[in-house]
DNA sequence: TATGAAATGGATTGGCC
DNA sequence: GGCCAATCCATTTCATA
């Protein structure tokens, strides 16, 4: 069951203004309010739609200092702690398990430098054997959660 | 004048289903509808809430490949295109300036192996003096866009 | 800036195509 | 799967503190 032209006016909406009113988000799309509404919900159900979040300013939050950080585990052991220690950082945004001389890219928020440093050191380094390399952020040009859709190229997971 | 715990509710509510409704918002913070309205609207003017996102799962989307692209730049004259390039590109989500060996941080998103050779070879690289190391994303195990809300630690912006 | 009541307008349900 | 109409419920406005 593919997507069509109408789930993907509609996930473009949403990804912009995903706190639309129904009858504006059917008036933009072409359809009736509980057409549109019964979509939403079947994109949510097969898991299209994951969730709504506001972006909140992390300068607003005392969040000034985004970093990246590469990490290596050494010991294959160590595995299962990290990525448990990672799932539960809230500094931790993001977890890539990645291709190159290091195992695992992590984007970092939190509140200065030594709040940084704090969260490498006490926090990440506390499992033994590994090692890291961080890329400090001076500035962010652009940031959205926005895919690219491309019409006539959705498909089921995996397909 | 800053964020008080009635903001910090809303906001970390907010952020993790941004479609609840104003009532059930008021319920779950201890406010009346309107005063929760009125709340929201001022963090929205504020630009504390830049907006709000549907999370769309990008395996639908037809996105299945993500990869960090760290990128120089040789000449100092191309930073201005670069920059407007990396604007308009849907399939990059971010744009950081970083310290260290490189000057920006690219996470690009897209089909395939294939079409991120398009996007660095075709659209990055058709600016003069663009150097890029690409890692590959092979699997995300974590990614949120939830900014760690510390009480006590809200400001106004670049305070 | 908060509340509560009244009025408005959007969401949901059910019948039907 | 979609539309329309009616009910239901949320949002907004306003008066008050």
């Amino acid at each position: 069951m593919r997507l069509d032209t109408y789930d993907n006016k509609i996930l473009t909406v949403l990804m912009e203004n995903a706190r639309v009113t129904w009858s504006d988000l059917a008036a933009m799309i072409g359809l009736s309010s509980p057409a549109t509404a019964d979509r939403v919900h079947r994109l949510e159900e097969r898991g299209v739609i994951r969730g709504y979040e506001a972006a909140v300013d992390p300068e607003f939050a005392g969040c000034s200092c985004t970093a990246f950080v590469a990490v290596t585990l050494e010991s294959a052991e160590q595995r299962n702690s990290f990525l448990n220690l990672v799932g539960n950082l809230a500094e931790v945004q993001e977890c890539h398990h990645i291709a190159g001389d290091y195992d695992y890219l992590l984007k970092v928020r939190c509140l200065n430098t030594k709040d940084l440093d704090r969260v490498i050191s006490s926090e990440l380094k506390r499992l033994t054997g590994v090692r890291t390399r961080t890329t400090i952020v001076m500035n962010t040009l652009k940031e959205s959660t926005r895919v690219p859709l491309k019409p006539d190229l959705f498909r089921e997971k995996g397909e």
